[in-house]
DNA sequence: TGTACATCAGTGAACGCGCGTTCACTGATGTAC
DNA sequence: TGTACATCAGTGAACGCGCGTTCACTGATGTAC
């Protein structure tokens, strides 16, 4: 209450009101996905005027937008952090980063989604594609690193393709709880070694001399 | 236009309201995604008025409903087909029931997804269940068939598993049409027999004594 | 075969709803002198 | 340090919109005698 207050106090010009709208409306999509997402919701929990938001945004897709966007970022820099921990370019590092993408799925499906539709729905969004370009990077670094490769080339993507359905597949599974809740409940980690494994060649046949 | 007068005729009562609304709707998805799909679209496509369709469906959502169920059935009986062209429990006959379904998710994005949201986030609807168990038994049972197993058991689960979200990656990506627009674009058959050689055991090996 | 009546499958107008967005406004803040 | 003024970031009320759905209705069809 008394943080309520003091908040209140400095309230009316309060210069955060964007990140606190992109908050809200992440907090809200995650509970009831981004079809049950308003505008006006996102005012009322902000505690803020319906025409607020238009100072800092301009549609309602434009917030959904930076919602998309922050949520790309954070599951980037888990990717990043997760690849990390591993020697560069191994069996372990681009198993974390599957890993990683699919974790994320499934702890924020509805953010996920968001992610995913805003992507490939709404047009080009040049933000949006810069920190995807980015996150994805990793696997692609990960990958071409495995494989010996200097730069991004015919081989890595056609490696990537293989692997990448994969892991969007076990995603929206997971996003879904199709993993847990199945007959014979999946082991994630089990199924993205055994995949990466078939999938790639043998590390000492990829690295090229 | 002799044809509309025939159908004017005859329109009042004309029997198949149900049928015709579900193809309009179907279509109206197919082009606009079902976002971009209203009840009161169908009923001019249908050349009904907008109160007509709660004869035959109780809401909107049952309209989808019944629209996604016809989807699902076409869906299953092209699985079929495609296995059918191959000798039963092969890799042939599963790469051809893993193509079939990639290539449904192509050729029709929209309903392809309505198929997917509303089975997993429209609550039970036990038709399309039905139906779903019926198009995702060919692939169970290809994979069962090629173990030599007689019933869907953990082994046949499991392997699925490995599988079945590859397929579901790829469709979504073929469904958001990145696999022709990649910079290196997929050789869908390819890539599938490739997959499905590395992910499923080697048939001698898999067949039980 | 003709008539009376019940039922079925449409019509057309209207509804309330919540939404995204706009408008004229006002209070708070920053800046120049 | 104090005052005048411009600008910024909110308010609160209102808007038009299209939607899904409901209502009382009516025309067409099927059935019993």
């Amino acid at each position: 209450m008394a943080k309520d207050q003091i908040r209140k106090k400095t309230a009316y010009h309060h210069g955060d009101l964007r990140d606190q709208l992109v908050a809200a409306a992440s907090n809200l999509i995650d509970k009831h996905g981004h079809d049950g997402f308003s505008m006006s919701d996102a005012c009322r929990l902000a505690g803020v005027s319906t025409a607020a938001p238009y100072r800092h945004f301009a549609s309602r897709q434009a917030l959904l937008a930076a919602v998309a966007e922050q949520g790309l970022q954070r599951l980037g820099e888990a990717m990043e952090r997760a690849a990390s921990k591993h020697p560069r370019g191994t069996l372990d590092s681009i198993a974390a980063v599957m890993r990683t993408f699919v974790d994320f799925a499934r702890r924020e499906p509805n953010i996920f989604r968001l992610i995913y539709n805003t992507m490939t729905h709404s047009g080009r969004i040049r933000e949006l594609e810069t920190i995807g370009k980015a996150s994805y990077g990793v696997h692609l670094r990960e990958v071409a690193l495995y494989l010996g490769e200097q730069e991004v080339n015919d081989r890595v993507v056609r490696t990537i393709f293989r692997l990448w359905p994969h892991v969007l597949g076990l995603s929206f599974l997971a996003m879904d709880s199709k993993l847990e809740d199945a007959e014979f409940p999946v082991d994630l980690d089990e199924t993205i070694r055994f995949v990466a494994e078939r999938l790639l060649p043998p590390r000492e046949a990829a690295q090229k001399p």
